[in-house]
DNA sequence: GATACTAGTGAGTTATCAATCACTAACTAG
DNA sequence: CTAGTTAGTGATTGATAACTCACTAGTATC
């Protein structure tokens, strides 16, 4: 019974199913064998769509930086006071990893540090270009004055990151048992409550 | 040429040799191989001292928990003001990460994740005794009024610890150009003052 | 309804993995 | 000096990895 598709369809699904599958098997444990059996298409076919298999890790990068961007782009939409532009982008971020928990693991993977330089460098476009999006909101809170004034745009940008990603460990260590995004939420309104400027009595030298 | 060393001896060669290459390769494609060819040991060889790889991996685990107990006791008997007890433990997790880099990689490993669980069991455990740890001298600190009356001492340890493992992913993505325990001396500074406690002219209700 | 195109297959290759086993040779106690 | 113990080896095994290639069968077009 051969169900066939267009190229287009079948590599989309072999994307999103080798993303499903690098959580469930780890990412330097997926197999193009596990890959195709999911799929429902035989091992070779994954190469008719894919030269190699690192050509597929570097697909999936691309959907994950495609779906981030674009979510980003819908946060940035609909808020505008730095705080919940903040707020919203985190939270972008935490129902991302909830969606795709394979993607702090990829992170750290094999595929990404040592074999696929291509993959690497996809991630840390990624990265940056999320960091420089919280550092020029967190500049303009600064400079209408949301935020303390001793508190550096860059270093606060990356307390936020780490937030995310510290708990996304916390997270798949101890099983998924609570909700990312709530347990995210509750910790960044704790870390924005920090950066919020003191009452300003006196001011210090 | 026969290099026979005793089983002890031996043990310990192998667990600090993937140690290192679990970084250098990978955690999760650590083979037996690489390790018995680093030790100068034919690959059976491994398994006469660990009985799987398995074994293998919690005797590497056993040998982490150790270093960073005994660090962590060293550190606390050194430091009593709360500020430094606790700029002494994240410094000597830093110092840990750069000298055996595997460690956050483990963490998203396979591994861990899947293969075996009594590693995980490991990691928590020590993960769980570190946040008591920070969760302790926070709350001595509150109750002394070194911090902001309105940081709970949990979610404070979360960001601290947070702020470690961010720093980690962010420094091997960026193929550690930057030192470890610098720039983590740094933004622990920072998180630190912002959790000083406001100076206070009037209360929010 | 023949032709060109291409998604997908089946059988295979080469390499590498963890683990086993019969065996050897270095150390050690009597 | 001898006998028991044990660290280490060489050869091998069964599983599984990525990838190749000759081929088949759907699909769309003229």
């Amino acid at each position: 019974m051969l169900t066939r598709k267009t190229a287009e369809c079948r590599k989309a699904e072999i994307v999103k199913t080798a993303l499903r599958l690098a959580d469930e098997l780890g990412p330097d444990r997926l197999t193009t064998v596990a890959v195709a059996k999911a799929v429902g298409v035989t091992q070779p076919g994954i190469f008719r769509h894919f030269p190699t298999k690192q050509d597929l890790w570097l697909a999936v990068a691309a959907q994950i930086a495609q779906t981030m961007t674009d979510a980003w782009e819908i946060a940035l939409a609909t808020e505008t006071i730095p705080q919940k532009r903040l707020t919203a982008l985190i939270t972008v971020q935490l129902r991302q990893i909830e969606a795709h928990p394979a993607i702090p693991a990829i992170l750290h993977s094999r595929e990404l540090h040592i074999e696929n330089a291509g993959l690497r460098a996809k991630f840390v476009a990624l990265m940056t270009q999320f960091q420089t999006l919280l550092v020029e909101i967190l500049t303009e809170g600064s400079a209408r004055g949301l935020f303390r004034a001793d508190l550096a745009p860059k270093d606060a940008a990356i307390l936020l990151i780490s937030l995310v990603q510290g708990l996304a460990i916390r997270w798949s260590l101890g099983q998924r048992v609570f909700s990312l995004e709530e347990e995210g939420s509750r910790l960044l309104a704790c870390q924005l409550d920090l950066f919020r400027p003191q009452p300003a009595s006196e001011k210090t030298t």
